[in-house]
DNA sequence: TATGAATGAGTATTCATTCAT
DNA sequence: CATGAATGAATACTCATTCAT
């Protein structure tokens, strides 16, 4: 009576299991060989899995990369939170959740943080494109929150909306480059490197009244 | 016959001429077809010249790849000029000049751009190191600057410098990708962005005397 | 409930289903796509049965094979009625009653044919073997008849019954290609092509006493 | 000066060794093992080549297949000439030359048809494709033939002139399956056989005036 | 019996590199 | 210097078969 019940369960218990495995070990070879030098068997060897169950869970080793980039993007997303001008709650302080946030999720994905950073763009013209997307639409995202932030008088008129959100994107993206590649970061390094980065871009953003550095 | 300087000269002058087709060549195919998907064939038939030529310019495909990343460095390179804080022209004209100048770097190598954005960190574990030895240069020699600038009063000291270079160098790198990503951008444009950028980062690094953007 | 014979009858009955189902799925598959470019799970997904189950029934893909090719031949083997040269009934017309069993017998079994014309050879050593015995043993009929019916004087002597059996042959294999190849001839096609099929072969076992054909 | 003439002459001889190396070491493997038994490595070992020089040679082994598919094609195609009845040679002995031609042709390529008699029809959809046009051919090619006698008056006007051509063919396929199945025929042996089919297919198209075959 | 997840042996093909000419 | 035919190591992916449930 229960059999069926049971073995489903389990069987999908491990069906899960297997390719949480596969991904886990993915991350770890991909982060850590680079996508091109990781073999499929680094992958079920570190799996510890047979060579065809691999192709029972993933076209190819290039949809394997796709789910590990669909992962970070999705946590990157999900790290994002627009500010909420009729809160009670000031700006700057609901940025530098976000902020933090974004952070946090970078350094808590370090392994696909790396794969992204590195390889994302050589892997396959999908992936790129996905990336590209990804940040296009981050850069748009910020586009406009700029300019609604001018209308409602936040923010200087004469920022070049622009170019600001392509160098705050840059920001973010040198953060992820850096955690690519240094050690994990501790939590109040991150946190620390949060402020600082958000006071940053606030000043970037800041209206252009008089020059502040001067040799005279 | 007429002796073997003018056969040495007319031979390097084709050495020189066949290499240089060779790079220009790679850094056309890489750009447009990316590094792993670029074969052999490619370059040399791009370039018209036979296979086992290719061998007698460079080492190998890696080799040619490193050829490509310094060619793009030592541009870069040149283009960064330190401010001369005795000088008679003031910092901000300094700098001003100095990210026109990176700027039209990129623009001008937006081939070697875009092969070194995309694909630096995935070719070799040698370029990914020269890649990053590179940026590690530049934000350090970034945050020296700002260390002095800090020094001579010329920035507030309650600046995080290591943070700041870091955002400095996220917003070029962010430059580059655009640049690798999309059409090459007018003059016109590159400058506005030059000058957007640089009041961007100049205002990353004011003072923080009071918060700008507020909701009451 | 009711016994076990009840439940033995029931399985037994879905065992027999299933087998003739998977037989079926494999023969409409091998026709039409080829023994080699046939999976397994082409087979089971057209007979709605599960990957294991396929094992209980067949050794391995070739045993399955085997036994369609074992199908046509019994048919054909049932189809193949020797003359009674006794009997009341004349030669030709007992002749031509089997040759169109065999024609009947032949597009009865259209995928059948289809694949043991086609791959019978280059399935395996084995299919190849007894696809071999069976025409060899065919010809080795054909051509005791033969030899039977010049001891009876029903034949010419001078006829090499050696070639004309292979010959006779020949023409049954090239209706079989043809029915493997072309749409399911109608009834008529095939009394007609039965009937002219006789006669060739009856002319060509006849006395060769003068040539039939001349250019003066 | 005779330096690269040399250098082409010896490349092209080499050129065209390696190939008919290759061709010669397919057709023996293949027709011996089989097409699908038949690796790669089977062909290089017995072409004493390296894996990827057969590639520089050959697309794909099946384009290999349907080379050798295409060197008996030719051959057969050449061995079969047409009737001149305006000739002072009689019909008969035309067609006698043609006949021993063909089976000439399917001896001399004994390995060759092996392949093509077993395989031709299993490789490849463009494989079974050439074999079916090509007998096709063949058989429109009789049947016309057939036609054309009986214009000519030379053949009775109450032959099934389809089916007729349909067992010539017939009659010879049966030859070159005995040929790849069986050793090799001594000359004599295939002279007989030659003279017999003959009369065979002959008899075969002869005017159907009475029975030859009675049991009373 | 029935299932289908897991297995892993098996192979065609690619392509950077070499080297005889 | 120049050539390009030859090389062969390297690898993703398939699919018949098994076996625990």
């Amino acid at each position: 009576m229960t059999g069926p019940d049971r073995r489903t369960i389990r069987a999908s218990a491990t069906r899960a299991t297997k390719k949480a495995a596969l991904l886990q070990a993915a991350a770890q070879t991909f982060a850590s060989k680079g996508y091109h030098q990781t073999r499929i068997s680094d992958v079920i060897g570190c799996a510890g899995v047979a060579r065809g169950t691999f192709y029972l869970y993933f076209e190819s080793k290039t949809a394997l990369f796709l789910e590990l980039l669909d992962l970070l993007l999705i946590e990157l997303r999900a790290a994002i939170v627009g500010v909420d001008v009729t809160s009670h709650i000031s700006v700057e302080d609901q940025l530098s959740h976000t902020v933090r946030n974004i952070l946090a999720a970078v350094v808590d994905n370090r392994n696909l943080t790396t794969i992204v950073v590195r390889e994302a763009a050589c892997v396959d013209a999908e992936t790129d494109l996905r990336m590209a997307r990804f940040y296009r639409r981050i850069v748009d995202y910020i586009c406009c929150s700029l300019l609604e932030g001018q209308k409602l008088g936040l923010i200087a008129p004469d920022i070049d909306t622009d170019v600001a959100s392509m160098c705050i994107l840059g920001t973010f993206r040198q953060f992820m480059e850096r955690v690519a590649r240094s050690k994990t970061p501790s939590q109040m390094e991150v946190d620390q490197i949060a402020r600082e980065m958000l006071q940053f871009n606030l000043g970037g953003i800041r209206a252009r009244s008089g020059t502040l550095l001067t040799n005279r």
